[in-house]
RNA sequence: UGCCGGAUAGCCAAAUUGGUAAGGCGCCUGACUCUGGAUCAGGAGACUCCAGGUUCGAGCCCUGGUCCGGCAACCA
């Protein structure tokens, strides 16, 4: 698989486009546009396509992609959704320029090319009923049969259509059918809807119309007139290739390349719009940006980088198989941009205090530390030192199974950028928990350095002095979904949702130099993964979202261990 | 039962005009390490859906099957 500078893999789609730029088939032209319907926010599934279209656009010199909203179904469609669409685009990192367009901007065109269809016989006003319609059609084995008002005169059709578009008619009296074959084999070729009255006002175009074209006599037409080479959209629209083609036939106009290509699915998680409504509506989660959730909002909010969906995008190639994706793919590519990028940070998630016994008790030391080891450039800063200190919960066992190199009593283990300590006491509450460890220092280990007598530790631990810590809260997310394919054989996907996927740790504590973080920014809490300010925060108390853990080794010894016995 | 499309390791996915199965993720080893992170080195894993055929040679071509997906909104 060649990689081109985009980091997107060549496929079967780039290598069309390839081979029409070779024979010069759209006069070296290469437009393609990005369509979505304002009636819902864009998900990992739309990055995909959105990354195919502007990537495609990117690579090939003078390439262009648009940004055009489907938008001929106004009872469904919102300008909110426009707006988000239009954000979210942008977050990934592509620019449409000037060519923002609207279906909508194109009705009167499309109303004359209606005309036009029925001036030409190829085009009739149907006054079945919707149960009569459906008995017309027949089904997908049985041809359909032609309804009586097929044979309307020319004369009567424009009649009646213009009178449709007058509101002489009620909803669903009359409807506008191009005149095909009642007897395809293909179902969207017997003589499909081109318009239907809608009383509905529309977001752009208000109540100027009553009668709305459907998605097929709009798309096709929308890309030629904005001169589209390669019409990129999902498998789902294969069937509806013909349709495509005949409109622009039967009207004569510039006639693009429609291609399909296998929409993305993805483990642990779910991406039809459906799915996610119920998941939103049934509070399931909190909210279409829940950092769960896959939409770009939801990712953006989760601490997910542009870079790293762009990066998948570009990794998971395209084809015409449908597929799944696993989500540790993405997870990968994440991690992957995050190491780069991701300011280093001790952050206790679950706190255990530890007394320093030989420590001065007033006495504070700057520890020197790294802010980034894989970006020398991002320097170092100071961390307070004390006499008490916060470690994780997790990283002391009173009795260690093996492999576990961590602290236990006796045990000596080095705290980053500080001390080697060893624990010397464990404090029990009433009900036998541990309170509190008491820990003596080496004051030759200054900085974390092995001392004089070359003596080695098996563990280095992150802390936080408890003097200097700020509390915070921290909210831990894990996969939406328990099993890898919710619903997957006739199960309940909504029964695999887990209650357990978001989970909050009110008290935590960061050190003081993450203090004035702002909602949005990133940071790795040193062995415990990389987090992002959530929106939530207030100057009181800020709300880390866990954006994803780091790879854990540890849990997987653990997990080797059990299956031996150990 | 009709039409359209698809089938290459656990998951994605390559393979110029048929020339003898890339790569990534995941998994497993080992090295290194002041993050059990990162990095580096190595490894396991594919009778290319099946059965025939053409050919010196087939993942690619032909025939016949099998399985999976899509299509019967006045949604997109």
């Amino acid at each position: 698989m060649t990689t081109s500078d985009s980091g997107a893999s060549s496929d079967f789609i780039r290598a069309r486009v390839a081979e029409d730029l070779r024979t010069n088939k759209w006069g070296g032209r290469v437009v393609t546009r990005f369509p979505p319907e304002p009636n819902g926010y864009l998900h990992i599934g739309h990055a995909k396509s959105i990354c195919l279209n502007f990537g495609i656009a990117q690579e090939n010199e003078g390439g262009v992609c648009h940004l055009r909203f489907d938008d001929t179904n106004p009872c469904t469609e919102e300008i909110e959704y426009v707006d988000s669409i239009k954000e979210d685009v942008r977050w990934l990192g592509f620019d449409w320029g000037e060519h923002e367009y609207y279906a909508s901007d194109y009705f009167e065109q499309l109303y004359e090319w209606a005309v036009e269809l029925v001036k030409k016989g190829k085009a009739y006003v149907c006054d079945l009923d919707a149960e009569a319609f459906k008995e017309y059609r027949g089904t997908i084995t049985l041809p359909g049969t032609n309804c009586p008002s097929r044979d309307r005169s020319v004369e009567e059709n424009l009649d009646l259509f213009e009178r449709m578009r007058a509101g002489e008619f009620e909803e669903g009296e009359y409807v506008l059918r191009a005149k095909i074959d009642m007897a395809s084999p293909n179902m969207l070729m017997r003589d499909p809807v081109m318009y239907r009255i809608l009383k509905a006002s529309h977001h752009r175009t208000g109540d100027k119309w009553c009668i709305y074209p459907m998605y097929d006599f709009t798309h096709g037409q929308s890309d030629s007139i904005e001169k589209i080479t390669h019409s990129i959209c999902t498998l789902e629209f294969e069937v509806h290739r013909p349709l495509y083609d005949w409109y622009c036939e039967a009207l004569g106009i510039y006639h693009p390349q429609q291609i399909e290509f296998a929409r993305l699915n993805l483990t642990h998680t779910a991406l039809s719009k459906r799915k996610l409504i119920d998941l939103v509506e049934g509070g399931y989660v909190t909210g279409w940006d829940d950092p769960r959730m896959p939409t770009i909002s939801g990712l953006r909010r989760r601490g997910y980088t542009p870079e790293a969906i762009r990066d998948f995008c570009g990794r998971i190639g395209v084809a015409k198989a449908d597929s799944t994706n696993e989500i540790e793919m993405l997870e990968h590519c994440l991690r992957e941009d995050l190491n780069k990028r991701a300011a280093r940070v001790m952050g206790v998630l679950n706190p255990l205090r530890v007394v320093i016994e030989n420590y001065p008790e007033d006495q504070v030391e700057e520890m020197d530390a790294v802010n980034n080891p894989e970006d020398p450039a991002a320097g170092t800063r100071k961390l307070p030192f004390s006499r008490v200190l916060y470690i994780e919960r997790e990283d002391f066992m009173e009795d260690p199974p093996r492999k576990f190199y961590r602290l236990s009593p006796g045990r000596e283990v080095r705290l980053r950028y500080a001390y080697f300590v060893r624990c010397v006491d464990v404090v029990k509450d009433e009900n036998g928990e541990v309170v509190e460890l008491h820990c003596t220092y080496d004051p030759e280990t200054r900085g974390g350095n092995t001392p004089p007598d070359g003596r080695k530790v098996k563990a280095t631990l992150h802390w936080v002095s408890a003097p200097h810590a700020k509390e915070v809260e921290a909210r831990l997310f894990g996969h939406l979904f328990k099993d890898k394919r919710p619903g997957a054989n006739g199960t309940d996907w909504l029964a695999s949702c887990d209650p357990d996927s978001r989970q909050v740790l009110p008290k935590c504590y960061v050190e003081p130099s993450v203090a004035n973080a702002k909602a949005g920014d990133r940071f790795q809490f040193e062995r415990k993964g990389y987090f992002c300010v959530d929106r939530d925060s207030t100057d009181e108390k800020l709300v880390f979202n866990r954006t994803l853990s780091l790879r854990d080794t540890w849990a997987r010894v653990q997990r080797s261990e059990k299956r031996k016995g150990r």
